[in-house]
DNA sequence: CTTTATATTTAAGCCAGGTTAAATATCAGG
DNA sequence: CCTGATATTTAACCTGGCTTAAATATAAAG
């Protein structure tokens, strides 16, 4: 039967809204395992996407003021998260970067969402798994083009 | 050529990543304009999905004393965007319900997300919505049959 | 060397949102 | 009509996370 645009509209909305649930389900679990607070999980998130990077490039990234991306690390310092070294070039600024608690958590979180994935990917059948892997990277493609738009 | 379900499996990563980032974005840029914070934003959504119920229903669902439910939704009424009545049938219990105005909030965040899938669904030829629908589908029972495994 | 700009921290204060414990009101059973 | 269970609220308190303003330290320019 052929679709209407609005039809795959509707499908797609459906995919992200369980997505989406699925997912923050599974993300409030983790950051309550680990005792972090929704915020913290984002600023590590950050400084793992940023790479090495200074406080106040992380203020801007998370929308609030230097100083408050200052309290932030210092907490999450305190935890053990996060490195505070001096810019050898610039000794106003520090360098901020993941310790390996920091790294092995985030990377616990992407690996139980893998866990979760495949076991999607394995109920497939080969022919299936096919379909699937086509039409996920047509979506992706198209989804970075109406992405790069804005 | 042939995939594996590990290639499936990074595929799926990917999408879901995208996704999240994009949907998060869009998230926090709305509550933000409506001068909501994240957990109102989570109440709100989650009285949405439950319909009539009581302030422990909520906390229950949270994952919060009923005491920090009363609390939360104290502001809320404040604010306008929850109505408090008493059950007729039993004096102790309140039903809790959105007003108006916290339906179309909710309502406009949707139609946005709605908004934006429509353009990518709009980006594809017709051939290429039909394997996109037929896939999502697929793809979204396989969800709710692992889903349903817990 | 002095001035000005920049990066970060500290201090003081505010509010949201959580807790436990106690208060209040109602229901339901003997 | 008591008594005990249940639903909600209130009180007292704590913490995280934000703000602005001031303090500190360093860099860079004249």
């Amino acid at each position: 039967m052929p679709c209407t645009t609005d039809e795959l509209k509707e499908t797609l909305q459906a995919w992200v809204a369980l997505f989406m649930r699925r997912s923050m389900e599974h993300m409030l679990l983790f950051i309550k395992e680990n005792n972090l607070s929704m915020s913290q999980m984002g600023a590590l998130m950050n400084i793992h996407r940023q790479g090495m990077c200074n406080v106040s490039d992380i203020g801007d990234e998370l929308g609030i003021t230097s100083a408050a991306a200052s309290q932030m690390l210092e907490r999450l310092v305190q935890q053990a998260l996060v490195e505070r070294t001096e810019d050898p070039n610039d000794r106003r600024v520090k360098q901020i970067a993941l310790t390996d608690k920091a790294a092995r958590i985030i990377h616990e979180n992407f690996r139980r969402q893998h866990a979760w994935l495949g076991e999607l990917a394995a109920s497939f059948t080969p022919a299936e798994q096919e379909q699937v892997q086509a039409t996920l990277r047509l979506l992706l493609e198209k989804m970075r083009q109406v992405d790069g738009r804005r």
